[in-house]
DNA sequence: ATTATATATAGATAAAACCTATGGACTGCA
DNA sequence: TGCAGTCCATAGGTTTTATCTATATATAAT
């Protein structure tokens, strides 16, 4: 059973006349008499009682003529979608965000993208960096937000926000009055740093062994506001995205200190599985993200020979 | 488009691998991969992304996936019932019959039939014999109970019922004391007489001219019905159907009236236009007809050499 | 009867679907 | 990190299907 005959069928159905049909539909009468023939065959029934002027349909002609509309109407129905690159409702992709990106970086976009898409909806997974790019070669996600540098062959990234990370202290610590600290001073104090796995723990590891130095690790977190909060109340000092002590930092209850040589950041980027396609819903919320913070130009160059 | 594309595409959307569903379609995975290039570039969009170990459909995927699952219970559906010769409730179809069939006939045999078919709606076109050959010919009606013979080079006929025409006088009438009569006495009456384009009629004619005589007619009407009511109040006399008049002569209303050398009958027969094919809920009710008259194996022999 | 218009059929051609063989990419394990 | 196994894509050739032209045959109308 092919959708073209069908179509032929619905023809003759609609002028009663296999001649007619096949003017309608721009090809010659013995094409549709051999696609309804065939469909015949393959059915084993007869469609139409020839014979007179028009022919008329038998009565599984008429049931066929039931369905093969509600097909065709499908059919249809579905190209228009697929080719205006519409969104069915309730259709939604999944994409992966560390929590300051989600926390602190997304959130008006989202809001505006809910706005130009109100039948997408969005699924964010929250974690670190490292399984946002699991999900991401697994094809679980369309695209994350992640801590940059991250170097994977099959992994493309491109920056678009560059977040310092320095360091911050309690309200009450005595650094806090100081405004500055050497590195030696730094690490004879409790730290609270990112899990190993992190990419912002690798940047302060990285820079600690070039210095010669091992800081008093007292905590390893993957959260960074737990993080926050704990130093707030003074149970050590850390190395923290501006991001996320922004507001502490206004309120009063963190303060930054200067660590003579050291000017810790990350880079916060958007990444994706190398050579995929975006959906035209997908590349929307892309393209609000670079626009709103920069990169959009590597993007383009980057996906524009991808795809 | 075509459904095979559909049917494999749904195979990969479930599988999660254009292998798997090619083993599971028992084609090779070549064959998958073009028909899903060839939906792809059909559609204008990417349906999978592909890369990993297994698939991902795309947001455009899951669309698809969504009408291709329809598409694909609406075919199959239609396949089962035709191939079952099964009945789409509501859907139904139109014969014709002469009043004395529709009246005296086929009562008994349509109500079993609606047992039989509940889903099958009927209409019945009541006509005399004439129009009703006009609607198979049209192709407006699958098949007609008819007064035979009815000689047409596209019509096939089979008795089923013979009926006899006797002279039939109204209770009050002098020819009802005697029980019998001659023609030349006949002829000087008044004669109800059925319309000329009718089958009856013309078998009346018939024996008249041969024997030379011409009827004095008072009144032309198709429907026996009226005839047999007018005949009852002394109108006039009438050659009418047995069917037509039997309840009539069981009340005492109606007198048959013996005419020397003349008896006339008119046969009841089903008919058909040559070659047409019947659907099997027709040919159940057409068969139905022959079982509880005659003529099932003389219409065996007919149709089965057309089918 | 004759003409015009239907559908069916035969034979040839064009298009497509499909297969085998093979290449390149990724995964997973050693 | 290298290697085997698996996956999808592609190329080339074969088979099947769809379509066309030409023609036969049947029906309808004049």
């Amino acid at each position: 059973m092919n959708l073209y005959h069908l179509r032929y069928f619905l023809s003759v159905a609609q002028t009663g006349s296999f001649s007619q049909a096949a003017r309608k539909m721009h090809v010659t009468q013995p094409t549709v008499s051999s696609g309804i023939a065939e469909l015949e065959k393959t059915m084993g029934v007869r469609l139409f009682n020839r014979g007179g002027k028009r022919v008329a349909l038998t009565m599984e002609g008429r049931t066929l003529v039931n369905y093969a509309m509600q097909i065709q109407d499908l059919v249809e129905e579905v190209e228009d979608y697929l080719q205006r690159r519409d969104v069915l409702p309730g259709e939604g992709f999944q994409f992966g965000a560390i929590d300051a990106a989600v926390t602190y970086l997304l959130p008006d976009i989202l809001k505006d993208y809910m706005r130009a898409y109100p039948d997408v909806s969005l699924s964010a997974q929250v974690a670190p960096s490292r399984y946002l790019v699991d999900d991401l070669l697994m094809n679980r996600s369309e695209f994350a937000v992640i801590s940059l540098p991250y170097d994977h062959p099959r992994v493309e990234t491109v920056s678009i926000y560059r977040d310092s990370m320095p360091l911050v202290v309690g309200a009450s610590h005595p650094f806090a009055a100081r405004k500055d600290a050497i590195l030696q001073e730094v690490v004879q104090e409790p730290l609270i740093l990112f899990h190993t796995d992190s990419i912002s723990r690798k940047i302060v590891d990285e820079r600690f062994a070039e210095a010669g130095v091992s800081p008093g690790v007292v905590m390893e977190m993957r959260s960074p506001e737990a993080m926050r909060k704990l130093v707030e109340v003074g149970v050590g000092i850390s190395f923290l995205p501006m991001l996320t002590v922004q507001e502490s930092l206004d309120a009063g209850a963190l303060k930054v200190v200067d660590v003579e040589g050291v000017a810790f950041s990350r880079e916060v980027g958007v990444a994706w599985r190398r050579g995929r396609y975006f959906s035209a819903a997908i590349r929307y919320l892309i393209e609000a993200i670079f626009q709103a913070y920069q990169g959009l130009e590597v993007w383009h160059k980057k996906v524009g020979i991808a795809k």
